[in-house]
DNA sequence: CGGTATCCTCTCTGATACTG
DNA sequence: CAGTATCAGAGAGGATACCG
């Protein structure tokens, strides 16, 4: 395989984009949060049911932080308080090719280190 | 734009397979650090200065994690003990193009969010 | 349904000092 | 140069209960 390194030279600027997208699409919940609601998975339950594992304080948390960062939108129905949706945004979807990405690499990744023990 | 979700049915090995990646690269400094070696800082020290605020603990962590998942190698120069080379595996070269992807993302979504203030 | 509040634990991270 | 040891603080995450 030939040398197909990152980049010649880095920049501090780089790193600190790094760390930025870390930060935004890090943690424990917020990649599958964002997959599951692009899956069609709009409603706060929905939600939750298709992650296992997660609480409703962690999904509540890590919704506001999505939506902070303007990955996702949440639409309040007037006339039915309790029915909230929330939707993936435009911009978020420019980046579902990088997510795809994460679940390919997750998924070699795990084939690779078992295949190793 | 068209919508260009990720996937139509998601699948729970899908959001494993997430978490994983975000595990294996998450964290503050596990993507800068590959960053740093890509290109060319293969020294513990150069690592270090290379990276603004890292400190050696948490290069040092870091550092074995990312050799753990076999992202990078350490080898030990039998004739001088205190060179150690951290080198790039072919392995991790295959995953190149999504840092590169993480990199832009981090560049364009500062400037999304600092634009919306 | 769609959350919030509280408490608790555990890990990550940082600061500093020290070692072969 | 290439790290480790120790201590301390911050924050992520979990359990449970409760609210409009």
């Amino acid at each position: 395989m030939k040398d197909q390194c990152i980049k010649v030279q880095q920049t501090e600027e780089d790193i600190k984009a790094l760390q930025d997208t870390i930060y935004v699409i890090g943690g424990k919940w917020k990649l599958p949060i964002i997959h599951s609601i692009c899956n069609g998975n709009n409603h706060f339950k929905e939600i939750e049911r298709s992650i296992p594992g997660i609480t409703t304080r962690m999904l509540s948390r890590s919704l506001r932080e999505l939506e902070d960062n303007k990955l996702i939108t949440r639409t309040v129905d007037p006339n039915v308080p309790t029915l909230v949706e929330y939707e993936f945004t435009e911009y978020a979807k420019e980046y579902g090719v990088l997510i795809n990405e994460m679940i390919r690499w997750g998924k070699h990744h795990k084939k690779m280190i078992i295949g190793q023990l």
